[in-house]
DNA sequence: GAAATCCCGACAGAATTGGTCGTATACTGA
DNA sequence: TCAGTATACGACCAATTCTGTCGGGATTTC
């Protein structure tokens, strides 16, 4: 199915959110949930996990809250994915030093894995402030197109 | 995490294999089970699958089994993901018709739509040959790079 | 010190995935 | 026509993963 979880959805949408909002200082993670009917619990965790990437600074007691700890220019969606829901292969095997347990199996593995880098090739390309600029249904007609190679 | 689901990969495998063996006019779901300890019933039932999309095509009896439908060449891993997992989308709210349920929601989603049609380019430029020609640890140095053009 | 807020581990319920079983059906060859 | 080999398919269970909740704690501001 090849889906994001809803965790890097959220992760997603809220980074988005901050970087829709730089007048304010800090965003709660319950404003955050509100505004979108997000479980507040959930997103929190979250948020405290971007934090302890680097991605958010936070800040605690009254008026605090996440702030984006960097320019929305220069975050990755990649980025967000990779520190909520960990580092993803596009195979199913290639989880960590033990390939797979399968006898020579995954042949199929060598060239996905080209896939894979391609995919978070195209993730890395994208920044928290190109999901925020696409708010409006603007024309993107116009947008440069990236190219993203694949080598097989 | 964006990985495909075990019975994708198995479906790309055995496809591969029985691209691999062209001279066998086919070879059954145990057979190729037994190469890469697969389990039989499971690998059975995603052949089975993939006959009743029309990408392999079946024959019941002794010396019966699967084989390739069409040309090796003109089967992308998109369709065998597609056939399946079912039609994927990278961001978990967009599931059919009923987008976000969630308020306003998903603003996320638009431009990660776009991201989602990149992968799957990126999928459908695949072929099983191609997935079957790289077994061997081949120079893929000088192979050409495919440009993949992302819209945002 | 009280209120707001972040921090974090544990855990329960739900959903998805992986795999098995049983049975029916189709084809082959002796 | 019968035995053996295979596919076809639905039901079902087991394992894993994901989602969301709870409870207690630590910081910061007022």
């Amino acid at each position: 199915m090849l889906k994001l979880t809803k965790k890097a959805d959220y992760g997603l949408i809220a980074l988005k959110y901050l970087a829709e909002h730089p007048e304010k200082p800090a965003l709660s993670a319950k404003d955050v949930a509100d505004a979108y009917g997000i479980p507040a619990q959930l997103l929190a965790k979250i948020l405290q996990r971007l934090t302890k990437t680097g991605l958010l600074r936070s800040h605690a007691g009254m008026n605090g809250g996440y702030a984006l700890a960097r320019e929305a220019r220069e975050i990755s969606a990649y980025e967000v994915i990779l520190a909520i829901d960990g580092p993803f292969f596009i195979t199913s095997c290639t989880k960590g030093a033990k390939s797979c347990d399968l006898t020579p199996s995954c042949t199929i593995k060598e060239p996905l894995a080209r896939v894979n880098e391609t995919i978070a090739g195209v993730l890395k390309s994208i920044s928290i402030q190109d999901l925020a600029e696409h708010e409006q249904p603007a024309a993107h007609a116009n947008a440069p197109a990236r190219l993203v190679s694949l080598t097989l």
